[in-house]
DNA sequence: AGCACGCCGACT
DNA sequence: GTCGGCGTGCTC
């Protein structure tokens, strides 16, 4: 008997080791059924150890072995440890959210024969003698299937409506065995690239493609171009580079981005088998895409970022658009960036990473700076766009109704009467509410971290998030003695209400995160917008990118301050960010376009910056202030968040990790907190928070696994998550 | 994460 | 009397 260390899809930090007779074939990587307690489940194995901590007697024999070979090609397998031990998860978690859901479960590798609906001679004549009149939706499918062919669990038919045929023998299964061919065996002939849709490049995007074309080994790229410019057709025609050189490529897009138009665009370029991972796929549509990509059926996969973990039999590239955007971080299970991981991947095969964005992370421009990443601008836009006019809002002294000044509500009835649409935005995610004076502006903070203090409206008092202090809330400003004081911040459904009010002739649509809970909600709001059914739409982040609105001529940002003022110091650069796309929105068609800011703050300087001198501008200026602070992309952080029952037990877990760092005295190491989660209690859970921050990568790591072995007692009652490298405080 | 075990309340 | 609620503890 020889012993096997395997990996187990639970949230416990080790190993497991069993037993296997020594003439059965066992590899690293490939997957076995073990016993676990009472249970059978799926495992990976991660080692083949000579000995065991474990006594003898307590070791179990593994039931079966799954696979003959690994599921990992070494370099994937590698990444995937590093990818492990970097964000300090467990690799159980990692291994098995890197297979699709049908191989966690432990289903063969080998894709089944598909299966198709095909109309048999009854059916036939049933269809031509005009049968089925009472069931429509049967003569519907037969009639669809007369001209051919279905794959089971395609089209828009539910399975009572085929299992009803089948009985009536007027449909039979057809199973197809498929040939594994490789996409330069199946394209054959045929040319690569349909070059009617080509696109000419003009001579600034020329000179960046001709840096790229050649690129086959490693280097990040980081192409910067603005809304319009062409980033999407130097994609493809590098794609086609790769492909020409017989290699595969991944295309990631963040959650919003795979739109049918994108994949389109795509598919009519290439002649070749393009696979999209997107949210509608069932089990077995994913794990085909799986192994077609490991298999080099597929030559290009779009997706998401969970298409990250698709494996290739020979990746040329990765590319991956909309760098900045913030669904690329994964926010539940194992909390991993899309970005950085790709970049490791691309790394450990050898092969070059293009990343464009029109609104880069501050992280990758101090990454072109300091010369990791190449830099390829694209300043011009391809088409001809109308200038957009600025318009900003002074609320100070501003009667104001529910967040909406005077001057805001006059634009939109401009904008509305003369037919068009108005798009407001309200970034409230990730804002807290802070206390501020309607007259001149003062913002009540925090006095020994010259921080805003945080409006808590239901117990009354302000704190501050970064050294957990609290204060009644004052009555007067500070600095003019004024007694009108406001918060910021206002939800999405408070707006609706109020603008419904105000607008009653018009139609009010809100997205946001609630209202497009449901799968594929968002393609049919965004295709009523494009029809005009509403006139007033009410958004958050999600609406600003790529999506284009010809009709919409007035973008108002509604809650500027509380970006400018946020505990997260990464709002002031989302808000720059979503500025500029939302500006890219408007202005794109004949139509004269406005942007309105709100604000009490008109002088800001990093406001005044970015509308006066744009993004790069407000970019450079924003990292020399995070560099002074230390902040990141000039230090590293790992955030610790504990969830309980009772607002003490989190804390005081926290409290006990906080003492734990401590007690080491690791020199450069920031301990913040614990406090108290801006939105401190959620859904019954009261939610601390606990920060560590340090200039150096590798000493914050250092610190992360030393804390991993020390092993701390376990509070069943805290929930606790740990995110290395969050990107959002908040 | 599951699942068993165990100890208390409201029901055929 | 039992069914089932969810707190606790364990998994090689």
């Amino acid at each position: 008997m020889k012993i096997v260390r395997v990996a187990l899809p639970v949230p416990l930090p080790r190993l497991f080791d069993y037993l296997v007779s020594d003439d059965m074939p066992l590899v690293v990587g490939a997957r076995v059924l073990v016993p676990f307690g009472t249970q059978k489940k799926v495992a990976i194995v991660v080692e083949l150890p000579e000995t065991t901590e474990i006594p003898k007697d307590k070791l179990k024999e593994i039931i079966a072995i799954l696979d003959s070979t690994s599921l990992f090609f070494s370099a994937t397998w590698e990444w995937l440890l590093w990818a492990a031990n970097y964000y300090q998860a467990t690799l159980g978690d990692v291994l098995f959210q890197a297979l699709p859901v049908k191989l966690r479960h432990g289903e063969s590798t080998v894709k089944n024969d598909r299966t198709f609906w095909r109309i048999t001679d009854e059916g036939k004549n049933a269809l031509w003698r005009g049968e089925l009149t009472r069931a429509k939706k049967q003569a519907e499918a037969l009639r669809c299937l007369s001209e051919t062919d279905l794959e089971k669990g395609e089209g828009d038919f539910s399975s009572s409506v085929w299992s009803a045929l089948k009985s009536k023998h007027f449909v039979q299964e057809i199973s197809v065995q498929e040939e594994e061919k490789s996409w330069q065996a199946v394209l054959g002939n045929i040319p690569l690239v349909n070059i009617d849709n080509r696109l000419m490049l003009n001579k600034q995007q020329a000179l960046v493609f001709s840096q790229l074309m050649f690129q086959r080994e490693f280097n990040v790229w980081l192409l910067d171009g603005v809304t319009g410019s062409g980033k999407t057709e130097i994609y493809l025609q590098y794609i086609e580079e790769i492909l020409k050189s017989g290699k595969q490529v991944l295309v990631l897009v963040p959650e919003i981005g795979l739109t049918p138009q994108t994949v389109q665009r795509f598919k009519a370029r290439f002649n070749v088998e393009i696979d999209v991972l997107h949210s509608h796929l069932n089990d077995t549509q994913r794990l085909n895409v799986w192994i077609r990509a490991k298999t080099g059926q597929s030559a290009v996969v779009i997706g998401t970022r969970s298409a990250l973990f698709t494996q290739f039999a020979n990746l040329g590239a990765i590319i991956l658009d909309e760098e900045h955007d913030a669904s690329f971080k994964q926010q539940d299970g194992w909390r991993y960036h899309t970005r950085d991981l790709a970049i490791v991947l691309a790394k450990k095969l050898n092969i070059p990473i293009l990343m464009g964005s029109a609104t880069p992370s501050l992280e990758s421009l101090n990454n072109v700076k300091n010369g990791k990443y190449k830099h390829l601008t694209l300043s011009k836009r391809a088409g001809n766009a109308t200038a957009l006019r600025q318009i900003v809002v002074d609320l100070k002294n501003q009667p104001v109704q529910q967040g909406l000044s005077q001057p805001l509500l006059a634009r939109m009835k401009n904008h509305l009467e003369k037919g068009n649409q108005v798009l407001l935005f309200l970034n409230r995610r990730g804002f807290a509410p802070v206390l501020l004076c309607h007259e001149c502006g003062w913002i009540a903070q925090c006095p020994h971290c010259e921080k805003p203090y945080t409006y808590h409206q239901h117990q009354r008092v302000l704190r501050c998030h970064h050294c957990g202090s609290q204060k009644t809330i004052p009555r007067q400003c500070d600095d003019c003695g004024s007694t009108h004081l406001v918060t910021t911040g206002l939800g999405t459904e408070q707006l609706e209400e109020t603008l419904k009010a105000q607008f009653p002739s018009y139609s009010v649509a809100r997205i946001d995160r609630d209202s497009t809970a449901r799968k594929g909600s968002l393609e049919g709001y965004l295709e009523d917008i494009q029809q005009g059914k509403s006139q007033i739409l009410i958004g958050t982040q999600m609406l600003a990118k790529g999506h284009h609105f010809p009709n919409v001529t007035l973008v108002a940002l509604v809650n500027v301050d509380s970006a400018l003022f946020s505990l997260d110091f990464r709002a002031e650069e989302r808000l720059a960010q979503l500025y500029v796309q939302v500006a890219g929105r408007s202005g794109r068609a004949e139509k004269q376009g406005e942007v309105l800011l709100q604000t009490h703050y008109p002088d800001h300087p990093l406001l005044t910056t970015l509308l006066a001198k744009g993004y790069q501008a407000f970019a450079e200026e924003t990292l020399r202030l995070r560099h002074t602070m230390g902040l990141p992309p000039f230090s590293f952080q790992a955030l610790f968040k504990a969830q309980a029952r009772y607002s003490e037990s989190a804390e005081e877990y926290l409290i006990r990790i906080a003492d734990f760092f401590h007690s080491k005295q690791i020199e450069g190491l920031q301990i913040l907190g614990p406090i108290p989660a801006p939105f401190s209690k959620k859904a019954g859970q009261y939610r601390w928070q606990l920060l560590l921050q340090h200039p150096s990568r590798k000493e914050l790591q250092k610190a992360l696994s030393d804390y991993q072995q020390a092993n701390l007692e376990k509070n069943s009652q805290v929930r606790l998550i740990l995110d290395v490298d969050p990107q959002d405080l908040s």
